[in-house]
DNA sequence: ATTCTCACCTGTTAGC
DNA sequence: TGCTAACAGGTGAGAA
């Protein structure tokens, strides 16, 4: 679930409390992630000297010159923990830190996520994504928009053409914008693509200021939880009424994907002017 | 070329 | 109660 503020979240974190840190040790590190990246354990003995963050990507610039790529996917956690306590059964790498008394800890249940070196930002996962969602303007959604031809939905999840959303914030950003998830990128008004791209600036402002959204297994590196859960408005509110209209939020599959909506607020645009009065 | 579907995992929950 | 099946969702490989 973590999504560009979830992710956000974590590389201030890690800027907080890693930055400036060599790894005295690799404590743990597991098979499945030895099996990427053989030179993993290579990373004793460097320093961590900046974060950087390009959509879901978190990447480590060490003082080698080396870039540690990190991707949380579904369950990933970042973890400073107490180098004393006893590993969870989910620790897949565990560096011991030098000064201070924490460890860096990635957790990952479903071992979906990824850390492993990376030739910098010419990596191909990085140098295909879109523009950075928190900024996506008017202009640049048009742009980006043109030659395709797909449920908004799709679009939008796509980070090759928008870089950081995720199944929340989509659902979240279409209803804001009034905007159905299965409309076609075709068929969308240039009010419609100004209000989206203002309802994606929006929420994800908010959501970082709130420190990301926790519906399950998300948490900051301190272990914290997001609080923007409370803000969500149709994500997993499916049987709820509607907070403008009160009409029932239905849940759908779109692209694969669990898709909330408000039926009422987000109509899809009528394409079909010369069939109305049939 | 673009878009769609499924595999990758495991914990949780719904259903019988 | 205990079992199985479905579900959760980000990405990438392969299919359409």
């Amino acid at each position: 679930m973590p999504e560009l503020p979830e992710v956000e979240t974590v590389v201030r974190g890690l800027r907080a409390g890693v930055t400036g840190r060599r790894i005295s040790r690799v404590a743990h590190v597991s098979q499945h992630l030895l099996q990427r990246d053989p030179g993993l354990r290579s990373i004793a003995g460097d320093r961590f000297q900046h974060f950087d963050r390009r959509g879901k990507f978190i990447i480590g610039r060490m003082e080698s010159g080396r870039n540690l790529l990190i991707h949380l996917r579904m369950s990933g956690r970042l973890l400073l923990r107490p180098k004393r306590e006893r590993r969870d059964k989910h620790d897949h790498l565990v560096l011991t830190l030098d000064g201070g008394d924490r460890k860096l800890v990635f957790r990952d249940v479903r071992k979906f996520g990824l850390v492993e070196f990376c030739n910098g930002d010419a990596d191909s996962r990085l140098s295909s994504l879109g523009p950075e969602a928190t900024g996506i303007t008017t202009g640049q959604l048009r742009q980006l928009l043109q030659g395709s031809r797909r449920p908004i939905k799709a679009f939008l999840l796509d980070q090759t053409k928008v870089a950081g959303l995720g199944n929340i914030y989509v659902d979240e950003s279409l209803y804001r914008a009034g905007v159905n998830p299965a409309e076609l990128t075709t068929n969308l008004s240039p009010e419609q693509v100004r209000k989206l791209a203002r309802a994606i600036r929006d929420i994800l402002k908010k959501a970082i200021k709130l420190m990301g959204t926790t519906f399950d297994s998300y948490r900051a590196t301190d272990g914290e939880p997001g609080r923007f859960a409370s803000y969500l408005k149709v994500y997993h509110k499916e049987g709820n009424r509607c907070s403008i209209c009160s009409e029932t939020i239905t849940k759908t599959r779109l692209a694969g994907r669990g898709t909330h909506f408000c039926p009422n607020c987000q109509k899809l645009v009528d394409n079909q002017k010369h069939e109305v009065g049939k």
